[in-house]
DNA sequence: CGTAATGATTGTCT
DNA sequence: AGACAATCATTACG
């Protein structure tokens, strides 16, 4: 996601060509080089003042005076208003005389100055302009003083005037640039040496964008830790996903295709060759090595924990049953390969017989369960037993962290982080382990952990029983919140607790099917649609809105509420399910055949106020997964369903879209809507094509794809806006080449005459024009 | 500031 | 077109 750095130069996918402008210019008998002449010595420094025409009635800045009505002269006179130009005299443009152009004019001056590149002779014009009111905040002409003071190396100056205004958002990535670049030249100057790329970064913190010039959302470069975990887990089956595995892991992780292309070449190459990186970690293990398919047995097969062979003991479960092993990343982490579960946009391989559902989170185990919760409290007790010898649960209150236990191979991946995703509660702040206690003492390999707090997990022997004290509310990630309770609050973050999901390997091996939760839509096909491409057997959560699920434990006023989990049976209580957000739904969708076969079934029964039948639906609807957005992007078909109940945000870009696409005559405000549209668009072309910088914002990814809706209909629309205009003869302005990009032709000329009638769009439109190119500078 | 981890890009090969 | 190797760029950590 290059285009998210700030030094990336974006791809030129808006070209002005300049030599229509030049030869305007040049035409009138005043070629650049006459000009040089002319003008050989630079104009005053800015240092001294920019706009030095008050003080001076010199010499010279009669000389800029005419210059400028010189210039304008050439402008007009080619739009049929050399009677107007001429009528001014040099003199007219004294401070003492009223502009002789409009700020309009002017900033049509800048602009074409600025178009073809002549830093200079737009110096001497900006030097040659009166101080007037009506031009102190003509951003056009600011934007061209920055330049000026760029091209000039008065960074001061340029400092000053981009935090002196706060300008459009169409400006903005010039002005970024210019920022950045005058910092780094200032520290090349200072060191005598060239930057390197970290030097750049290190500047780029050290002296971050004004806001002035900078909308402040964060670009991010690293994908979300879920995103990564779900490649990883990909990645252990099949080192070379196919197109079609591919393009569903993007809509799983809300990357672009391209990255997941990445991701996997980069994984590819580094696992060849590890010796460049000495990352113990990496590898995954040894990807080559297995094939997930055939290591699936192995990957199921629990992996002692360092401390001890016998993980069980250590952790005080019961002997027979399989190590646990703890891990959480970010807000998700993922493990296990055979069958899995998506929750939440989160990809949990399918292991042997683990359901993971968890808003931000989960844990997962060989047969285990998972229960993950956020700011549990301290008194959330949880308790974890595997009945016979399979399964395990394992439900940690912990605040900031989530619990995984994963079989395998993982085990190297083992990390206890601390969780980004709390609920509102958590604050930000770091938390110190050393204040939570770990109940699970020799559960966690002290190599392994990095960060943990786990408050209160407990093993018991005797039956897996995972306890709340109650309250459990859930929070916009999924937070169940248990009625009845007494005092204490307890959250679960992680929404849903399944215990006893848990079949044995052999029959999760062999079931297959998908449960696909679609928060979007009613008939839930979204996901199911393309499920036939994902692995079977997974379980798939699109992401549950704020509302999610409320997940009851029955006998909350006991001091602890629990969820039992017996032997072989697989019970799982829920006492509510009840839909927390507007039109929640819960919608699931099991395949008959399907899954943990029986143990789904018996969780939709044991599922109170859910319908026994298979299917039950959620459907929050206030958000949408990124996958889904993607899909709908990419799918057209799927494109439906999702717009009718879920986001409008989705409703509007293809509003946006039929309009634009169907319009047969654009008006300027279309015209101009769509020009400021194209800095964005650029964004995600030069990210080849739709990288998503804030995957977890629910909200991005339909920015993106609003904007890919935009990208797509663009060329359309500016054909269609390109024959209308003519067809018009209003103006010839812009004027797409075959490959789409935008041609400036006879700027001038246009501007000028566009100024008479539309003289503010025009501007305005130039203006974002003129950003596209000035981008080379 | 050095460095590790990792995402992106480029050029080459098949 | 996709895979690959090499390399660059960004970010974070100490």
């Amino acid at each position: 996601m290059s285009s998210a750095s700030p030094t990336d130069k974006l791809p030129s996918a808006v070209v002005i060509k300049q030599e229509n402008v030049m030869e305007i210019l040049s035409e009138a008998g005043t070629v650049p080089q006459e000009r040089a002449a002319l003008h050989p010595a630079p104009p005053p420094p800015p240092a001294a003042a920019p706009f030095p025409m008050e003080q001076a009635g010199s010499a010279a800045a009669g000389e800029g005076a005419a210059d400028q009505i010189r210039l304008h002269a050439e402008l007009l006179a080619r739009n049929h208003h050399a009677a107007s130009a001429s009528s001014s005299s040099p003199s007219s443009s004294s401070s003492q005389t009223p502009l002789a152009f409009s700020p309009d004019h002017v900033a049509c001056v800048c602009e074409a100055l600025q178009q073809g590149g002549n830093l200079d002779r737009l110096a001497r014009f900006l030097w040659s302009l009166p101080q007037s009111d009506l031009l102190r905040g003509n951003e056009s002409l600011l934007k061209a003083r920055a330049l000026v003071a760029f091209h000039q190396g008065i960074y001061p100056e340029l400092y000053s005037i981009l935090e002196g205004h706060s300008f459009d958002s169409s400006n903005h990535p010039l002005l970024q640039e210019l920022w950045y670049k005058a910092r780094y030249t200032e520290a090349e100057r200072a060191r005598g040496r060239p930057l390197g790329a970290v030097d750049k970064y290190r500047l780029r913190r050290k002296f971050p964008l004004p806001r002035t010039i900078w909308d402040g959302e964060e670009t991010v470069y690293c994908f979300k830790e879920k995103s990564r975990n779900a490649l990883k887990e990909l990645y252990k089956q099949n080192r070379y996903p196919s197109p079609a595995e591919k393009r569903n892991l993007a809509k799983i992780t809300g990357l672009s295709l391209t990255q997941v292309s990445n991701w996997f070449k980069n994984r590819r190459q580094r696992d060849r060759n590890p010796s460049e990186t000495q990352s113990k970690s990496e590898s995954d293990g040894n990807p080559s090595t297995e094939d997930e398919s055939s290591k699936g047995q192995e990957d199921l097969s629990p992996h002692p924990l360092p401390s001890s062979s016998d993980g069980a003991t250590s952790l005080s479960l019961p002997n027979h049953m399989e190590p646990v092993y703890m891990q959480q990343l970010g807000n998700t982490k993922i493990s296990l390969s055979s069958s899995g579960v998506l929750l939440n946009g989160n990809l949990v391989p399918a292991s042997t017989s683990s359901v993971f559902i968890n808003g931000s989170s989960f844990l997962q185990g060989p047969n285990g369960v998972i229960l993950n919760g956020l700011n549990m409290g301290t008194s959330q007790t949880v308790t974890l037993n595997p009945p016979k010898t399979t399964s395990s649960a394992v439900s940690n209150g912990v605040s900031i962290t989530d619990i995984l236990v994963s079989s395998s191979e993982d085990v190297k991946d083992f990390k206890i982080l601390q969780a980004s995703v709390s609920n509102s509660a958590a604050a930000p702040t770091p938390y110190s382990p050393s204040n939570v206690p770990v109940s699970f003492p020799g559960l966690i390999p002290s190599t392994e952990v990095k960060r943990e707090s786990i408050q209160t997990v407990a093993s018991q022997d005797g039956g897996s029983v995972v306890t709340f004290t109650a309250p459990v509310q859930i929070n916009q990630y999924g937070i169940v919140q248990i009625p009845n309770s007494g005092t204490n609050g307890q959250l679960l973050n992680g929404s849903i607790g399944f215990s006893p999901l848990q079949l044995p390997p052999v029959s999760v091996a062999a079931s297959q099917g998908n449960i696909s939760i679609n928060p979007s839509t009613s008939d839930g096909g979204t996901f199911t649609s393309d499920s036939s491409t994902v692995q079977q057997g997974k379980v798939f959560f699109s992401p549950l809105a704020p509302s999610a699920v409320v997940y009851t434990v029955p006998n909350s006023g006991q001091a602890i509420g629990s969820v039992k989990q017996e032997g072989l049976e697989r019970s799982l209580v829920f006492s509510q399910l009840m839909p927390v957000s507007q039109n929640a739904q819960l919608n699931v969708n099991v395949s008959s055949e399907n899954v943990a076969g029986g143990g789904l079934q018996s969780m939709a029964s044991s599922l109170v106020n859910v319908t026994p039948s298979h299917n039950f639906s959620l459907a929050p609807p206030s958000l949408l997964n990124a996958a889904e957005l993607n899909s709908g992007i990419s799918e057209s078909q799927s494109m439906s369903a999702s717009v009718t109940n879920t986001s409008t945000v989705i409703s509007v870009s293809n509003s946006n879209y039929a309009t634009l696409q169907n319009c047969s005559l654009i008006t300027s405000q279309d015209l101009m809507s769509m020009s400021t549209a194209q800095p964005a668009l650029r964004e995600i072309v030069s990210a080849t094509g739709d990288h998503v910088s804030h995957p977890s914002a629910q909200v991005h990814p339909d920015f993106v794809r609003e904007h890919r809706l935009v990208l797509q209909s663009a060329p359309d629309v500016k054909e269609n806006f390109l024959s209308n205009s003519e067809s018009k003869s209003t103006s010839n302005l812009m004027m797409l080449d075959p490959k789409s990009k935008y041609v400036m032709s006879n700027m001038v000329d246009t501007v000028c005459e566009e100024l008479e009638t539309d003289k503010k769009e025009l501007a305005k439109l130039q203006t974002v024009q003129m950003d596209e190119d000035m981008q080379d500078f």
